[in-house]
DNA sequence: CCAGCATCGGCAAACGTTTGCAGCAGGTTA
DNA sequence: TAACCTGCTGCAAACGTTTGCCGATGCTGG
């Protein structure tokens, strides 16, 4: 039926294995008989079968890809570029999606093990045990979570919290809310640790509410229990959630920024849409995808165990504004002044 | 290194075409040496090399996915039931991302053929032509395009389109805009013949803009040529360009639903975060994502080339208003009359 | 008690490649 | 001229499965 490597073999009068050098090692063959064997395959149609090389190297040419949930509007452009950046280097890319369940995330690993020649796994919700068993039976690079040993890619999200903190702290906020994200997660924990340890050196409050689902819904559904803490400023867990508060916080009539300020983490599409823009931390997704692949694939190499740190970025827009103890028309000056950076 | 099916059948004394049995054909096997077999398999952590299964079978258990733009927030919610759906019956998926190149269309189905049991193109950018060519090589289900002959599902933005200019024509709106999306897309030609034809049954104008790329740039970029048409209503090719007219429309003062009515397709999630929240047609993309891996799944089996046409819901929401023919605050009932629907 | 028949398990070929080894021709060195 | 290398190609084993075929075993019915 397809097209093999014999049937090359047989047009072109040469054997088989010179038609497989001619593709896996081209240096070994004569220029000449390279070229026929190349014109007759191009003409014949033939394209090596991937299994079938897969089975005697051991290399697929392949990647896993296990995110969270795919539709989570932060996981797309991760995806998009960890693709085209691993088909520039010849793989293809598996992508499957846990539903935020860390069995199905064992599960697909171990499914995908032998199919793969490395795993990224986006935001793991499995114990740091789990992915260190795993790590045995098929090369890993871990996104979005720092685990000593693991080879892994991470945005600064702690970098990313401090500098929404101190914003927030700098507008004259003393009562900040924390909405947790999804139990499990290394960026919550991340996130939490360093807003807690920036508003407490400021000596400013900060309480945690959660945990919460990584939705919009679930945004919405705490608007209550934030209002309730008596807080003028909010740090989302990431932006799906600050939007849901927002929504929930104006269907209340809460005036935002006027009554309560909010920031996300993330920066996906829609905050920008979103009235008011929404403040937040921009996190280097697409890089993060590139560098994640790259690592994957030296990792065959040598056995490097790099940790990679990118850089987030706090973005100001319009969900943010001065504290109950300032003027609401303060300048940047005068709030400046009136707290410690 | 990695455990073999020989491994396994060493451990339990029994030949290893027993143990190939005892996964592929378990009936074939005494009940009792089978879950002696299985205990070793699962002792040993023992899992079948799909690579070496697809060689002999010519099956491989993977389906491709091939879309236009991960990013796009279309898609997602596509490919996540896809991938699930698919999972549910043990295949997995690789996702790739085209750029909107027909040409990178065209070569990752080839590239994926050999590795794949049938290939899902969704939305397509290559010709009729090209993608029967293709279809040669590897079962295909096309998403959003309908080809006769091959098996297709699409969403009726036919009578999405048609929905949302009765909508409009309904409201008093005398004179349409369509903003046209990228060329080569089946679904932007489907609109624009249903709308044009529907404008032009009740005697309405409907002026095409176009073509753009489907995203908020763009149509914010058409906000100046929408409005030079003097046209009161706009229908998007989708909620993205929509959404992207919207925000311009608000930079320029220009109030919707009041002096301009704006409707999007597709209802992605932002559409319901935006202010004001756009009217829009819903596409069932999920259904649509499982129900091409059913068709994929049994084009193997019978030779059936069915196409589906999936319902689409108009969702009015408070991005379309009453035309200028009508009094602001007038009844449904009153816009009724007006228009013979 | 034997023919006939299921049921079960082993044997070996096959799937489409890659790759170590060996052979061969022609050229170079001593 | 012999010994040796170099560049190219062929040979065959191997990768981990599946599967058609056959033989062994034990049971049934006549």
């Amino acid at each position: 039926m397809a097209v093999t490597i014999r049937d090359v073999a047989r047009a072109s009068g040469v054997h088989i294995s010179t038609v497989s050098r001619t593709f896996s090692a081209p240096h070994l063959v004569n220029p000449e008989t390279r070229s026929r064997v190349l014109a007759t395959a191009e003409q014949l149609g033939y394209r090596p079968n991937r299994a079938a090389r897969a089975l005697i190297t051991g290399r697929t040419h392949n990647i896993g890809l296990i995110v969270a949930d795919i539709a989570n509007p932060f996981f797309p452009p991760l995806i998009k570029a960890a693709e085209t950046h691993a088909r520039r280097r010849d793989y293809h890319v598996f992508v499957a999606d846990t539903d935020e369940d860390p069995i199905v995330e064992a599960d697909l690993v171990q499914a995908l093990a032998k199919q793969v020649d490395g795993i990224l796994l986006c935001s793991p919700r499995m114990t740091d045990d789990q992915i260190e068993q795993l790590r045995r039976e098929v090369p890993l690079v871990v996104i979005n979570r720092m685990i000593t040993g693991l080879p892994a890619v991470v945005m600064d999200v702690g970098q990313g919290a401090r500098s929404a903190v101190r914003h927030l702290l700098s507008l004259g906020h003393r009562h900040l809310v924390y909405l947790s994200g999804p139990r499990g997660s290394w960026t919550n924990r991340e996130i939490r640790r360093a807003a807690g340890a920036t508003a407490r050196a400021a000596g400013a409050e900060l309480t945690v509410l959660g945990p919460h689902q990584p939705i919009t819904a679930a945004g919405a559904a705490a608007a209550e229990a934030v209002l309730a803490t008596g807080a003028t400023a909010v740090l989302a867990y990431n932006d799906l959630m600050a939007i849901g508060l927002l929504q929930a916080l104006h269907d209340r009539d809460v005036a935002v920024p006027g009554q309560v300020s909010v920031v996300g983490i993330d920066d996906i599409a829609a905050s920008e849409l979103v009235r008011p823009k929404l403040t937040t931390v921009a996190n280097p997704t697409a890089a993060a995808g590139r560098a994640a692949v790259d690592m994957l694939l030296q990792q065959g190499d040598d056995g490097s165990t790099g940790q990679i740190n990118l850089h987030t970025d706090l973005v100001i827009r319009n969900s943010t504004g001065p504290g109950p103890f300032l003027p609401a028309g303060a300048t940047t000056a005068e709030v400046a002044a009136y707290v410690k950076e």
